[in-house]
DNA sequence: CGACTTATGGTTATATTAACCATAAACCAG
DNA sequence: CTGGTTTATGGTTAATATAACCATAAGTCG
């Protein structure tokens, strides 16, 4: 349902001139400030919980709240740049996986839209990004707070963000069951259980007990037996596994489990 | 791998201080303009073929080219109302599936961003649309043409339009799959072949025969069997079907075919 | 009327899934 | 060093789902 929203095109022609080379000049066309916010995931494996990464704004709007980590894109630099410049710049890390989510843009969702001169609007390009925890060292730079939430922990956020972790997290469970995304954040070699505990933090319990899923991904054949054993503590111990990319490539975009 | 480029960088520093009331006066902040490039999809049933709408430019940059129906997003429009503009100024079509689809970003996508006097960008939220090909009229307004294409012949696009075109193909394939967009673009009331002419007329064959097909979408429980018979030339008669929408909440996600 | 065409409702072999179970090979407590 | 515990591994089996067919029903068409 198009509402065009008179109010804001009646004030604009009485303000800009029709020709004049005013930014909005244009007449009607609106103009953006476009910023990049990424959820940032990463499995804490010690404790079987999934986080997320929170920074504290010290800035109007929303000064005190925790708010997903983000900039504004700048000249010359594209969306997938203004991306990674968050992940390098929050957390020491070497972008382990990353892909757009979604673009937000309606107008009001950000309360700066009416307090500048010119009536900007912001527009959130939304990222998610799943690195490997052990592998990242937080920077508290140009934030007052920066931390690893639990996910069933987070509090309200600023603006949007909220919905956009909501979204994010229904894109990391989808990720996990269709793409091979879990071995960019496991260690070159791993267990199956290591595997098989990445999983059930992320999607919980029940979608296959721990000896069909052994079975289901020994016969997908995508993991090479490096033919090491493992002994952690108690029990049998266990191969070390490698994941085969090439393997992979023809099973691209099928099911790897069922919930 | 992020690469700030210094060469606008300089440049903006140059011709803009610091702290002045200038659209371009936080210094390293791109400026964008946005716009809604739409993937609109329909299925001509009586052919078989699968239909994008595309409309011809006759205005710089790309003049003479055929491109994606688009439009820049408007003081006071949220992007799903432009999207919806889009959608009713060129064909005259109550909406009937649309999706955001990706956001490209990058400098230098548009050639009007150097030509501008202002650094300014250009964004394309891209969206994606099915609709009814019979509920259907064209409005050549604004532009010098505006054509059902098949998609085997679409030629090379505007800007990057090509690149959106294939990505919105996939999700198109995608979203058949795992959700009942096809009951939206479908009759009231259809017959078990008219859901299966549509789903191989955008799948191709392959994915099951009729028969399984059949017996697959009745099990699910989804559709009504409305008693009506109907008889189209040949053939014994068909019954008529009705979608129960209700009934497919608890299967949401859940894949309804397999390629 | 007989031939053709399309819809419908099976059947059957094969593959997949889910729910278990038995054994192997480590550790640990006494 | 021995029996109990723990974890990994490699099955088995029943229930389901899939894929490839096939037979019949009920119309149209010549």
């Amino acid at each position: 349902m198009p509402t065009t929203n008179t109010k804001g095109k009646s004030i604009d022609s009485l303000i800009a001139p029709a020709n004049a080379p005013h930014p909005l000049a244009s007449g009607e066309l609106a103009d953006f400030k476009v910023g990049v916010d990424t959820v940032i995931f990463s499995v804490d494996t010690e404790q079987h919980r999934l986080l997320v990464l929170l920074v504290l704004r010290h800035q109007a709007p929303f000064s005190d709240y925790w708010s997903l980590p983000g900039a504004l894109v700048r000249v010359g630099e594209s969306l997938e740049d203004a991306a990674d410049r968050v992940l390098t710049e929050k957390i020491r890390v070497n972008n382990l996986y990353l892909e757009q989510l979604f673009t937000f843009g309606g107008p009001n969702r950000d309360p700066r839209e009416s307090a500048d001169a010119y009536n900007v609007r912001y527009l959130s390009v939304s990222h998610f990004a799943l690195v490997r925890f052990e592998d990242t060292a937080l920077i508290a730079d140009g934030v007052s707070g920066i931390a690893w939430y639990p996910l069933s922990r987070v509090p309200q956020l600023a603006f949007d963000h909220n919905q956009i972790l909501t979204y994010g997290y229904q894109r990391l469970r989808n990720k996990l069951q269709y793409s091979p995304v879990a071995f960019d954040v496991l260690p070159e070699t791993f267990t199956l259980s290591d595997v098989y505990q990445l999983y059930t933090t992320v999607l919980g319990e029940g979608f296959s007990d721990y000896s069909n899923f052994r079975t289901r991904l020994l016969k997908l054949g995508i993991l090479q037996d490096t033919g090491v054993k493992t002994s952690r503590g108690a029990g049998r111990p266990a191969s070390l596994y490698r994941f085969d990319a090439e393997a992979f490539e023809p099973l691209k975009d099928r099911p790897m489990v069922f919930l």
